[in-house]
DNA sequence: AGTCAATGGGGTAATTTGGGCG
DNA sequence: TCTGTCCAAATTACCCCATTGA
């Protein structure tokens, strides 16, 4: 599997959680998720940690998308 | 097989169903509807499960629309 | 170089949460 | 048992505009 080292955008990682891309900021920020950094400032987050993230909550649901 | 649905706030569903969003808070914590959380703890419901229960209902009635 | 969508930062509304009450 | 409401605290959404990314 190497679906984990690919990076998404706040507003890829606000839309799999329904949020607001300025929320996925705040999460960054309060450390609830791991972020890196472009030169420039913009934020970059792991698809495999949010991934964890989502799929964590979606398994309580019994499916698997 | 692919659910990928949207996700709905607990304000978009209490509409659907004209009930207060407390109720459909309550619905979440009994297990009559499934739910998943935000990094925050706020409550995301799936559409299609959503509109499942909404539309079995509606059968009832023998309404399409 | 120049366009345009997306992001960051700051500040302010709106929504959600959880408990308890009726 | 189920639902609506009041409350305080937390989380999220929307507004501005300068900067970054593609």
């Amino acid at each position: 599997m190497d679906t984990g080292d690919r990076l998404l955008t706040p507003g890829e990682v606000a839309a799999l959680f329904r949020v607001d891309p300025k929320t996925v900021t705040r999460w960054a920020a309060a450390g609830r998720i791991g972020s890196i950094r472009t030169p420039g400032g913009h934020r970059r987050f792991r698809e495999s940690e949010v991934r964890a993230l989502l799929e964590g909550e979606l398994e309580k649901l019994g499916e698997t998308r």
